[in-house]
DNA sequence: AAAAAATTTTAATATAGATTAAAATAAATC
DNA sequence: GATTTATTTTAATCTATATTAAAATTTTTT
C-alpha cells in the first residue's frame, strides 16, 4: 500500500497531466490532440501516461470531471456567500473566472462531450445541466427577488456560460491578460442583468 | 466547361458539403469526426468528397472560410444600416445570428485554427482578427457617439463574440429553439452596454 | 442514341497514433 | 546495502482513417 506521500507525488502528477492535457485539448481538440503532445509537455513518453489513465478517453473524462468539479466549486461558493440572486450570480461569476485563468487553470473546454464512452458522456452530461440549471436557479431567484430583471432565464443562461466557456480559447496565460479579465467579465457578463 | 447549371451542381454540392462538415466539427471536432461521417450525411461514400477538397485540412478550411464570410456580412450589413454605434452593435448581433440558426447554417465554430496548415491558418486568423477588430470598433465609435457606456472594448468584444461563438454547441436545429434565440440573444447581449 | 464530361464507387495503400508487453530505471522501505 | 515498489522507457502491435488509383455509373451535350 502506498504511503501518504507517495499518493501525493502521484496525485501531483496525475494533475500536472490534466493541465497539460486540458491546454492541449482546449487548442486542438480531443483527436487532435495526440497522448506524445501531452507526454511532452510532462518530459515524459507517451506510453508513460498509461500508468495514470487507463486509455485517452479517461484522460478527457477526467479533464471534463475536473472542469465540472471547478465549475461546481465556483457555484457553491456563491451561493453560500451572497445575498441576493444578482449577488450570487456575480460572485460565481468571479470565483470561477478567478480559478481558470488562476493557478488551477488552464480548465478543459467541456466541447467535445459526443466523443466520450456513453457511460461518461451520460455522466459528463448530467453534471453540465445540473451546473447550467443551477445558474439558471440563480437567475430565477434573482427575478423573484428583484436583483435582476425578468428575462428569458434559459437564454441568458446559455449566453452567459457560453461566454465563460469561451474564454480558454482567447486567454493564454499571459498574467496582465488575467488581470483584466478578473476585473471586467465578471462586470461585463453581469450589467446586463440589472432592473 | 462547364455549363452555368453543372457549375451550380456543383457549388450547390459543396455547400451542403460544407454545412454537413461543420455541423460534424461543432459536435465531435475536426479530428474527431472522419470524412466517412460527413459522406454519410450526404448519403456518398468518404472518397467522393475528394472531388470537392483536395483533402480534409482544406474541408476544415473552407468551413471555415464560410464561418468568416457570413460573419463579415452581418457586420458589414450592420455598419450599412445602423446609425449609432450601438445599433450596428445590436443590427450585428442580430443579423449574424438570424444566419446562424437560419438556413445558411450550420456555421463552423472556429475552434481548431491551430489544427490547420500555416498557410490556412495564418489566413483564417487574419480574418478572425480582422471581425473582432471591427467589432471592438464598433463598440469603440458607440462610446464616442454616446451610444455606448465607456467599457473595455477589448474584454467586452470578446465576452460577446464568445457567446455568438458558443451557440452551436448548444443549438441543435430545433426551429422553437431558434425562433427564442432571434428573439432574446441580441437583447440579452446589447443590454449591458447601454449608457 | 452516341460520345463526352462529371460524379461516385470499389479496391488498394499508407501512416499516424493508440495501446500493450517486457525491460529498465528510479525511489522508497527494510 | 538489499529488496521491494513505483515509475518510465523501448520495442512491438494493432487499428482506424486519410488518401490514391482505377473502374463504374450517372448526367450532360451533341
Amino acid at each position: 500500500m502506498a504511503t501518504n506521500s507517495e499518493e501525493t507525488r502521484f496525485e501531483l502528477q496525475r494533475d500536472r497531466m490534466l493541465k497539460a492535457a486540458a491546454h492541449c485539448f482546449n487548442q486542438k481538440g480531443y483527436s487532435g490532440t495526440s497522448l506524445k503532445d501531452v507526454a511532452g509537455i510532462l518530459g515524459l513518453t507517451d506510453p508513460a501516461l498509461y500508468y495514470y489513465v487507463r486509455n485517452k478517453e479517461e484522460l478527457v473524462y477526467l479533464c471534463y470531471v475536473r472542469a465540472a468539479e471547478v465549475g461546481k466549486e465556483a457555484m457553491d461558493r456563491a451561493v453560500a456567500d451572497g445575498m441576493t440572486g444578482f449577488e450570487k450570480v456575480c460572485l460565481y461569476l468571479r470565483y470561477h473566472i478567478e480559478i481558470m485563468v488562476g493557478d488551477r487553470g488552464p480548465v478543459a473546454i467541456l466541447s467535445e462531450i459526443p466523443s466520450l464512452k456513453p457511460k461518461h458522456r451520460d455522466e459528463i452530461l448530467g453534471l453540465s445541466r445540473a451546473h447550467s440549471a443551477k445558474f439558471e436557479a440563480l437567475l430565477q431567484a434573482g427575478i423573484a427577488d428583484g436583483s435582476i430583471a425578468p428575462c428569458d432565464v434559459r437564454m441568458t443562461g446559455n449566453a452567459i456560460m457560453g461566454s465563460i466557456n469561451w474564454i480558454p480559447k482567447w486567454y493564454h496565460g499571459d498574467a496582465k491578460v488575467a488581470e483584466k479579465i478578473m476585473a471586467e467579465i465578471p462586470n461585463i457578463l453581469s450589467r446586463g442583468l440589472t432592473v
